[in-house]
DNA sequence: ACCTGCCCAGAACGATCGTTCTTAGAACGC
DNA sequence: GCGTTCTAAGAACGATCGTTCTGGGCAGGT
């Protein structure tokens, strides 16, 4: 093998980049602030990542699997598997609550990198937006496997991930309250939805 | 007087930039474009308008005034004065539900102009960071006046706006039905916080 | 020891963008 | 008419950014 890994070189431009892209935004960090942190050549990243655009995705594909881990981490710790649809989807809540709570929040990383980039139709961006769309659907998924108890899991999913885009979305510009008015929310969708069930 | 008066000029920008920092992003927009757009000089540009900046700004706040206007008067069209909270509330979801299925629809334009500028506590971003909380303030007021009937129109009108975010941030991603579940969701709110009224 | 291939650091390039400057022309007060 | 002040059109400047190129060095195979 050659010298310092390829993997380790992966991770540690990802690692910058998830660090310098959410907290300045994506065009505001150039390439050579990536590198300066990662400590890694610029020509070793561009054999790695062919593009920023590249980087980019990179850096949302990981980062939301990493998100994603932690939510459903978060929903076994606080609602383990025989625990209802109900306990469950609130439970996403407090992890929720925990990533709006966390000092540097800076709204939802996916949608801020869609505002960037995701928008127009330039070819090289397709490569970002479809990172995007990948995270929010399978975060969307996951919320409607929770719901599997309802009558309407696709619904019920469908607006408790509705609830939790637009905690992020309003928190990061007026204040963390509310993700409480979102859980709030949730509680009194998934009342309605228990009625119906029981109805 | 001077020549072309400087309301048309400033009109004419703004229209310009509205049309062009929307659909393709604002950091992609140059002011040579925004220029050419508007058929003004670049001197007279950064005359009215001291730098990119200001002129953001300026478009947020008179974008922002039109869509709230917008907002109330689709509200008053189908749901006067005399009608109730809850028929009011659920009017607001027409009028976004309108601004959703608009072709060309790419997200709130303050959360995108919030990601692209909002971020980090460079001086000048202020200017920017400020009308987009301006207006997401006055909305969010503007829905807890409309919540007036309900004994906490403060939590039903905040958890009506998070709605609204959560559905205009999906629908940008994953597609326009997210307007309906948020409604349905709101509906379910409102019956929710009517029931505690007759409690 | 000598290639061969990969690596790093950093310079260099080309493009773009925000902003300012230059040049020239047109409208006004006197 | 003359100066003044505004204007439009665009060149120019300085900075930044994405990307590529160059030079020099270290590791392995034979």
């Amino acid at each position: 093998m050659r010298v310092v890994d390829h993997d380790e070189a992966r991770s540690r431009l990802l690692e910058a980049a998830e660090e310098l892209y959410y907290r300045r935004g994506i065009h505001a960090v150039g390439m050579d602030q990536v590198r300066d942190r990662a400590g890694v050549s610029l020509a070793r990243l561009y054999k790695l990542y062919p593009s920023k655009h590249h980087l980019v995705a990179a850096y949302l594909r990981v980062y939301g699997r990493r998100l994603r881990a932690r939510l459903a981490e978060s929903v076994e710790r606080a609602a383990p598997a025989p625990a209802g649809s109900r306990a469950r989807l609130l439970a996403a809540f407090e992890s929720l609550r925990e990533t709006i709570d966390t000092p540097g929040f800076r709204g939802c990383a996916f949608v801020n990198a869609w505002a960037e980039l995701g928008g127009h139709g330039d070819e090289s961006h397709l490569l970002v937006a479809e990172a995007v769309r990948e995270h929010k659907t399978l975060l969307r998924d996951y919320l409607i496997g929770l719901a599997e108890d309802y009558p309407d899991p696709r619904g019920v999913g469908e607006q408790i991930h509705i609830l939790v885009e637009g905690a992020m979305a309003t928190s990061a510009v007026l204040g963390a309250e509310a993700a409480r008015q979102a859980r709030d929310s949730a509680a009194t969708v998934l009342a309605a939805a228990d009625g119906a069930r029981r109805a």
